[in-house]
DNA sequence: CATTGTCATCAGAATTGCTTATACTCGGCC
DNA sequence: GGCCGAGTATAAGCAATTCTGATGACAATG
């Protein structure tokens, strides 16, 4: 029955139709006419029933009413592949295509609204969307669960279906209050010094862990996820703060920030993605950006940086 | 590019994202794996990209971001092809198509109402139009046009791209005032004797000229072509009338309808096709019901028949 | 580390689909 | 009325495609 025509014959029928003639659609498409005679000869036989009257003679072959219902959707579905083939292409440029990025505070902060903006400029037609989660192992598992397409990560995970660019080296500094006597350098120095943390999470571990070889058992008088919260207690004097960089507001004159000698190992910034899964062109094309962006965050701020503020 | 993409593989896509495996599709198509990998690879370089990602081992085979847009597309494609199938089975069936019939007075009051009544009753989905014209070559015309699928003619044309079937012999007969002395049977009688006509259309010069070979030279009082008003200026007393039997309202009795002897010839409805074009099934069932209500029409009052009133 | 389940690839056979050449059909014209 | 011109159908041959079946490569698993 119908279901095996061919995409060729349905381009038969329409140009038999449009040009009245099996010699001119011949001469339209590129065939013989003997091609065409054939391939309507084809659809005839997958149809069961004529779609053309051939009057014979110098006159018009016109469409049956099967063939004037079979064009009907023809011209629908070659018009459908006209428009599948523009969106390929619009997919290819990386206008279009979802693109679900999974992120965190610091980086959607600090990183994102300028890759994204970025992204918007150069791609107006495109929407990214954004997930926040403060867990790494959370947003690792939604991307495996295909909910996300990249992912911003702190540390390259372990898990093997999952590759990895490392977007920023992002150091850990030392947030003391404005008005204290002397910044401190040396992190062994930081014994009993009062100290505002964040709950045990991720970065918190390594600093923990970092700072206990180094001999030094921090003494947490405060403890706060948020941020700004940590660095408004260090700017009213009550204690210093390890922070990653990136979580630092440099422009509060109320802290003082330093970089540490010997340094604790410093958090790394990646973008992830589901190893072996091709992403979509604009996803590609996040990553670099991201790259990018990132590249323009350390050179003027990294590398100048000597001593605090 | 996309212009040569095969449906065939458009059916391998859908089957292998469905089902997450090439062996899979290949069982659910009736094909062998390695069928499906070639026609799967056949579109990859149709569309230059690829569709799937292959994780290798266990794991299901995925579509990447081209391919998902592909299935989109085919899924729709495909769908679109079954539902061209179930039109065009409603279409064999006669549910469905163009159905526009050309006709005149007296069939549009006789026989129409019923061939139609009957079409819809057994096909409710369908649309009869009926295009009334009171020439029949106008009628021929549009037929040839495409303006008409099939029209009722009072004769078989002439015109060898025009077929026709005879539907009904309508005789003429003669309508005389209830009040006449004495029915007129024999038209040659009628010289000298007042009567209604019609104006120069076919069937009235036809009538005419029978008339005049019969050695009688009508004579007409009042003429015109509503066929109601010409019974009423007979049912008046103002004359006799020479009309075709469908075109009388047999209920009148202020009327005596007779068969003439000698009969003038009959003038016969036709029903007239393009020859050589292709009708729908319900255009041919419109056909073998309107013989069949015209033989209805033909038994029980035309044989019974044998004087007026 | 062998085993299992998967996809890719190769070679050969069957099929398809094109072209060329020829037959057939119809209308128009002398 | 019998040719001719314009049109489609059909036949034969050949090239390309597309199957199948066998084999290879690769990843996960126990």
């Amino acid at each position: 029955m119908l279901r095996d025509v061919e995409i060729r014959q349905l381009r038969a029928l329409l140009a038999v139709a449009e040009e009245g003639s099996f010699v001119r659609a011949a001469e339209r498409l590129g065939f013989t006419q003997s091609a065409i005679s054939q391939q309507i000869a084809g659809l005839e036989r997958a149809v069961g029933d004529k779609v053309f009257d051939r009057p014979g003679g110098p006159r018009r072959v016109e469409l049956t009413p099967t063939g004037a219902l079979l064009l009907d959707y023809a011209t629908n579905l070659l018009e459908q592949l006209r428009v599948a083939e523009d969106s390929l292409r619009s997919l290819r440029a990386g206008e279009v295509g979802r693109l679900v990025v999974g992120s965190f505070q610091s980086v959607s902060v600090n990183v994102l609204p300028e890759v994204v903006g970025r992204m918007r400029s150069e791609r107006p037609g495109l929407t990214v969307r954004c997930v926040e989660e403060d867990e790494n192992d959370v947003l690792v598992a939604r991307l495996l669960a295909d909910e996300l397409d990249l992912t911003f990560l702190i540390g390259a995970p372990d898990d093997d279906a999952v590759e990895s660019v490392t977007i920023l080296v992002d150091p850990f500094v030392l947030v003391s209050p404005a008005d204290s006597v002397a910044p401190i350098i040396d992190p062994s120095r930081l014994g009993g010094v009062a100290m505002i943390g964040q709950s045990p999470c991720a970065s918190q571990l390594s600093i923990d862990q970092a700072l206990r070889e180094l001999g030094v058992e921090p003494d947490y008088v405060f403890r706060t996820n948020d941020n700004a919260a940590v660095q408004a207690m260090v700017r009213a004097g009550m204690g210093c703060a390890i922070l990653p960089d990136l979580a630092v507001d440099r422009s509060d004159p109320g802290v003082v920030v330093s970089t540490m000698e010997p340094p604790i190992p410093p958090r790394e910034l990646v973008l992830a993605r589901r190893k072996g899964r091709t992403l979509a062109p604009a996803a590609e094309r996040f990553v670099e950006l991201a790259l990018a962006v990132c590249d323009g965050l350390q050179l003027p701020e990294y590398r100048p940086l000597r001593a605090g503020a």
